[in-house]
DNA sequence: AATGAATGAGTATTCATTCAT
DNA sequence: GATGAATGAATACTCATTCAT
């Protein structure tokens, strides 16, 4: 007992490499569980297809992570994070890119993100759905946050006049299930359309609707 | 699935009497399979779980479907048969009551039912997602005939004049996806709105588009 | 629903046949149970042990005990209801035989019982003890229970005249000490007593004591 | 076990110091574990619990100990001792205390040790009782010790004219189940009895027996 | 000597499905 | 047809021990 006190916290390289090597290794685990969920399915997925694909003994899983549920949420969270940073930024300031220009960059960098990480995307749009409460939970959650910050953003367009009256709420929810489908097709169909295209399609049909100019009902 | 309609029994009274109370059986099977796999999910129910809600021997169960499995997809071909006949009935012909019309009255069907029939839409909408390759494929495939249908109504609707140019097969999708996320929301927050102002809402983001008026960009 | 309540249960033959092999195969898990555990100990012991032995599937056994723990919990109840048997029955009425007699009938009785069933013996003796606080509080729940009647048998000796004065609540927990070395004794070394003589033993031992008739000190 | 004991070090002060150092830390090791079986008991005790108690990394452990098994035995090896001190001594001597107060004594010193220690105690008497077919023999042979000794005694006495006739190994087999059960009773009941009316109880049964003096049966 | 990350054998329990009655 | 006892494949998680640093 009185041994330990004298026992000092090395704040040298050799805990910071430890470290190091521990985050590389979580960040590995991640990685090719991310790879076995896509494939698979989260409950076609075997603790062995991970520490096999990842070269690493059964016990070193559980050295990183608390269960196969964790690893789950885990990888969620950060694929939630990406959507996330992808959607930030729209900015409605003097000087800053016309609303319409933002608003497709944002677009066009969540489609993107489907393109360039289907494995990630996959998790979010179909592994996990319905998966588990504590999981629905963590997607209404970020749906919920999303919606908002669509809200806000419509909100904003309304008091600047450039939007017309209507219910921003009802409308955020379309608005993002429309996004949230544009992402599924892109992801089961990769080839079937241009992520520009795509979004140029979504920009046009709400900002403008469908009705010809002649149109009257 | 395909050796049940094969079957075929003498057509005395008999076998009518016997057809009808394995009718109502399976009836009552598809019943209670709905209500447990609606509130538990389809990978949490146990066969137990179905056949001590319909009070029916463990053999008996598989008597009227070949596995689990099956009786899911079973389901699911129940519901999106009620959503098909749901949707369908557009008709643009002349005489016919207006587009916009018709149009909301598709969409308070949908969405009624989902108001009505919760159990039912959540599996579609929740349990079905991402479960297994051959449910995916059927779901696709439903999706696909939706859209379908729904880029043959937008087509016509341009040559009609009605609506201007737009790449339909695009729009049909984003359409789709805000119809989805509308029957989502209604399944997770049955109070939040009305079935009546959703459709309105819908018709009029896509139909008007959200721009004022006055604006330009 | 409406079609179970017309089931009747039949407590015909069928049922009672059903009762009965299944009374049979829990009583067959017991034995082979009960051999594995008092060979192997409890914790060495693999339900894959249990289920070889007893040519049975794996999945049966949990038709049968919930789990390994109250498989041998059920042992344990068994063994004690024997033991119980065992010492019941003394009598300190008139026209009965000596007390001598009767007590040495009991011992003769307990320690039979380790010479006959050294497996049950065992499983009282060594691997249920320091197992588990449930299995703690059973078996010392059953020693109070014997140190219950023991005590009251003396206080009736003492009031009888024929016990000196003593505190019976600790002579007895005195005696119950030995007769339990006695048992254990037997279980070890099954060949080096007569249950005959170690009744006596203890019986002369604790009613006339060790001193000698000149001793006083 | 004995690996430790050979092996030999320098006799300069270093090594000296070092040899100090680490036979403080395998005391504190043993310390550590001892309140953790014994208040865990030996299955639920993971070598985790021991190192995080001690402030030790795993590998240190595996430096004074062969196995979780071997740092069990050494403690219990190191109860037996503490016991067998508390026995020892006793001596038929002329001029030595009269044989009853020795006896008394001994008995005083052994149910203190159970008092004062209640961790070692539990080991013995609890913990290491069905455990492993080498701890088990480790055990037998030290009751096995005691029983010598104490028919040794018996032996004594009554070849003084002190004791009367009887087979002195089975009552030495009883006398040392009495005051197991005792030692199990103090472990238990801490509150419930003083050690010397304990001490007294178990005297006086032995000695002069539990019939009143005018009994004849 | 000390550390603690890595190892991997070991196992109780679940549950969809079968089949003798 | 109905029953429900029996089956056994499947699998997440634990923890004593090792060993490179």
């Amino acid at each position: 007992m009185s041994i330990e006190k004298e026992r000092r916290e090395p704040d040298d390289g050799r805990s910071t490499r430890a470290a190091q090597l521990r985050t590389e290794r979580r960040r590995e685990l991640l990685d090719v569980a991310l790879a076995v969920f896509a494939q698979r399915g989260y409950h076609q997925t075997r603790i062995s297809d991970i520490i096999e694909a990842a070269q690493v003994a059964r016990g070193t899983f559980y050295l990183y992570f608390e269960s196969k549920h964790a690893i789950f949420a885990a990888l969620l969270d950060d694929v939630l994070a990406r959507i996330r940073s992808a959607v930030v930024g729209v900015e409605l300031g003097a000087g800053a890119p016309s609303l319409r220009a933002q608003i497709h960059g944002t677009l066009v960098r969540l489609l993107s993100l489907v393109r360039e990480e289907p494995a990630l995307s996959r998790l979010v749009l179909r592994e996990a759905v319905g998966l588990d409460p504590a999981i629905d939970e963590k997607l209404a959650g970020f749906y919920d946050e999303l919606h908002r910050w669509l809200t806000d953003a419509l909100l904003n367009g309304q008091s600047l006049g450039l939007l017309r009256r209507f219910d921003p709420t009802l409308v955020a929810w379309t608005i993002l299930g429309a996004v949230e489908r544009s992402m599924r097709l892109l992801l089961e169909r990769p080839r079937s359309f241009s992520v520009d295209a795509m979004a140029d399609a979504l920009l046009d049909a709400h900002l403008f609707g469908l009705l010809s100019g002649a149109a009257t009902d």
